[in-house]
DNA sequence: GGCGCGATATTTGTATGCAACTGGGGAGGA
DNA sequence: TCCTCCCCAGTTGCATACAAATATCGCGCC
C-alpha cells in the first residue's frame, strides 16, 4: 500500500467518523507532520478526496471537508433510486443461481443477531453485489460514491429496530424478485428501499430541528 | 492557470481528438518533456484524468487511455437519462423567466448556420444549465462526466443534418415543457433526447462493423 | 471609529533528486 | 523445449527545496 492511500483512507475516515467536522481546513503541511509523510502523497490524497465528493479544492486556497447541505444529500437519495433501480431491474433479468445464492448468504448474515456493527458494511457489500452483476459499469462507481457522501449524515443517527427490520425485510423482496425475475418488481422495490431511507432520515432530521 | 491544469486539457484534448489512441501508455517523464514543465504537474494530471475516467491508473505502473468497450458507453447513456430526466422534471417546476430565455439564446445559437463546430460546447451548456437549475448538486457532475465519456466514441461518428434537426427539435420541446412547467413531459422529452443519441451511436456501430 | 491598502507570513504550486517497485529478458535447471 | 528464477533497466513513488500566490494583520487615511 502506498503512503498516498494511507493519507486518503486517513483523512476519509476520519471525515466518516466526525472528527473533521465541515469546513474543517486541511493544510497540507499539518497533515503531513501528523502521518509522518511529506507532502507530495498528502497533496495527491487531497486531489483525490476532492474527486471523490469529501472535499472543496479551490487554486492556491486548499482543501476543506465539504458541507452537505440537507437537500443535497437529500437529492442523492433520488439520484441513487433511479441508479440502482434500474440496476435492479437488470440484475433480475441476468441473475444467475449462484449469484442468487451468495446474496442470500449476504442477507442471512446481516439479519443474525449481534451483526449490529457489521450491518453497514454488509449492506454496502449487498448494494455493490446488485450493481455489478446489473452490468452497468458506471453505476456501481457512482452509486457507491453517493452511498458514501449519505453515510457522511447517517453516521449520526443510528436506527430504530423497526427500521432495520423493514430495510432486512426490502432486501428479502428484492431476492424474491430476482428469485421469479420479476424487472418491475425488483426496481420498484429497490426504489422504495432507498427512498425510505431517505424519508426516514428527514423526518429525524426535522423533528431533531 | 496553473500547469496542472494545462496538462490535464493538453491530455484530455489529445484523447477527445483520437490522437491518443485507447491503451496508449502515458509515462510521466516524456509528457513533461513534450510540456515543458515536470513531473509534478504532470502526475497530479494523470491522477485527474484517471478520476474523470479517462485513463487507468495502476499503482507503480503508470497510466494508459481507458478503452471503453460499447457496452459500457451504452450505459452510460442509459444512466445519464435516469438522472437528466429527472433533473428536466425539477427544472420544469423552478424555472424562472430569465433562465428559460437564456436557454432560448443558447437553442438560437445553436440553430445559427455555420454554427456547427460549437454545436457540441452549446449543447454541452444548455445541458449543464438544466442540471444546475434542478438542484441536484450531484446530478451535475457526474451527468457532465458521463457525457464526457461518451464523447470519446462520439467524436469519430459525424451526425447527418436530419439528426441535428431531431436534436434541435428535442431541445424546443424541451423549452415548451419548462415554459408551460409540465414536469412529466420534460422529463420524457429529455430521456427520450438521450436514449434517441444512444440509439443513433448504436445503429451506426452495427452497421458499420 | 471604520475602511482601504500594503507588507509580511503562511500556504499552495512546481522542480529536482533519490528510493522503491514493476516488468521484461536472459541464464540455469527440469 | 519450456518453465522458473533472478537480475537489471526503466518507471513510478516520495522527500526536499524553492517559487508563486493568497490571506492576514497592522498601519495610515478618510
Amino acid at each position: 500500500m502506498t503512503a498516498t492511500e494511507r493519507v486518503y483512507a486517513h483523512i476519509r475516515d476520519q471525515i466518516l467518523a466526525g472528527t473533521l467536522r465541515p469546513g474543517a481546513r486541511l493544510g497540507e503541511a499539518g497533515i503531513a507532520a501528523d502521518l509522518g509523510v511529506s507532502r507530495t502523497p498528502v497533496r495527491e490524497a487531497l486531489r483525490k478526496l476532492s474527486a471523490d465528493g469529501y472535499t472543496d479544492l479551490r487554486p492556491h486556497a486548499g482543501a476543506a471537508v465539504r458541507l452537505w447541505d440537507p437537500a443535497e444529500v437529500r437529492s442523492s437519495f433520488a439520484i441513487r433510486a433511479d441508479i440502482e433501480g434500474q440496476a435492479a431491474a437488470r440484475t433480475a433479468q441476468t441473475i444467475t443461481a449462484g449469484q442468487l445464492a451468495a446474496m442470500e448468504q449476504l442477507c442471512a448474515r446481516m439479519e443474525a443477531p449481534g451483526a449490529v456493527a457489521q450491518r453497514s458494511e454488509l449492506n454496502r457489500e449487498l448494494h455493490q453485489t446488485i450493481l455489478r452483476i446489473s452490468g452497468l459499469v458506471h453505476a456501481e462507481r457512482i452509486a457507491m460514491q453517493l452511498a458514501d457522501i449519505a453515510l457522511l449524515t447517517l453516521t449520526f443517527h443510528s436506527f430504530s429496530n423497526a427500521q432495520a427490520e423493514r430495510s432486512d425485510s426490502d432486501h428479502r423482496m428484492l431476492l424474491m424478485a430476482f428469485r421469479i425475475r420479476d424487472a418491475d418488481y425488483a426496481q420498484a422495490v429497490m426504489r422504495t428501499h432507498i427512498l425510505t431511507a431517505a424519508a426516514v432520515l428527514d423526518d429525524v432530521s426535522r423533528s431533531r430541528g
